[in-house]
DNA sequence: TTAGCGCTCATACTAAAGTACCAAAACCCA
DNA sequence: TGGGTTTTGGTACTTTAGTATGAGCGCTAA
């Protein structure tokens, strides 16, 4: 955002500092100034699609928040959201118990919640529909 | 692309008649000729990032291109592809079956191929992998 | 024409995944 | 402090997934 501010200072001011230098030229009347006005407009325009593409890409556009509003709505707890990330990590129930210190049995009940209230008869399925959810 | 050219096509043309409106205030000496193309350079630059913007929503930058490169890098064969593609839609090996017409077990034999070329375990890491590599 | 590859399928396992049901801590909130 | 929810865990069982191995068929390039 500074750097936005920035450039669009900076753009105002070369575009004025433009002007000046042209200013002679209308004075002559051999340069008509619509013809500055549509110029500068197209540089302008230019650049603010420059800018816009420069803030896409560091920024990737399609980071897809995670929608924790539809998390509510499915009624999906914190301990079975965990254990759906590490599905998507591609772990199985053991390797998910490990890394949530809690057992095989733990891990397989959140398993079976979450596949009810994802409606999905598989992990894999489930990992679908969470991503068409946007809650992965 | 067509309709980025007729917004540019129209946004020239407004900002001219704009000038021939403004043209009375300049002559009179009240409204300053650098006021306008500021002005004008202003609106120019954001229509620029806001046709960016829609652009950018319309066909999604990170529309992730399938790395074939790296299909026939891994040996991946055709027919593993295609059950990779249904695994990825959450199918079990009876439904693949079902969907590309031939036996549960040549499924099986055909994921077994697959977990070892993408060196997975599980078909849940095999789906992580191959996001990875670009390949579904 | 034969060796190799891809695709198919089967059997026989073992290993995970998933279901059903129950139950006890732990936690939060009114 | 009682009550609902979450989290945890277990047993017992069924269903999928995945491995290993072998084998037949069709195509293609040497």
């Amino acid at each position: 955002m500074k750097k936005t501010v920035f450039i669009f200072s900076a753009l105002i001011i070369a575009l004025l500092s433009l002007f000046q230098l042209s200013q002679y030229a209308v004075i002559s009347g051999d340069l008509k100034i619509e013809i500055a006005i549509a110029f500068s407009a197209i540089v302008c325009f230019f650049v603010g699609v420059y800018i816009s593409k420069k803030n896409a890409t560091h920024q990737p556009i399609l980071t897809k928040k995670i929608d924790t509003h539809k998390l509510k709505e499915l009624e999906i707890t914190t301990r079975e959201y965990a254990v759906l990330k590490q599905i998507s990590e591609g772990l199985s129930n053991k390797e998910i118990g490990e890394k949530l210190f809690v057992s095989e049995s733990t891990v397989k009940t959140h398993v079976s919640n979450l596949l009810a209230k994802l409606q999905a008869k598989r992990r894999t399925e489930a990992l679908k529909i969470a991503k068409q959810l946007q809650i992965i």
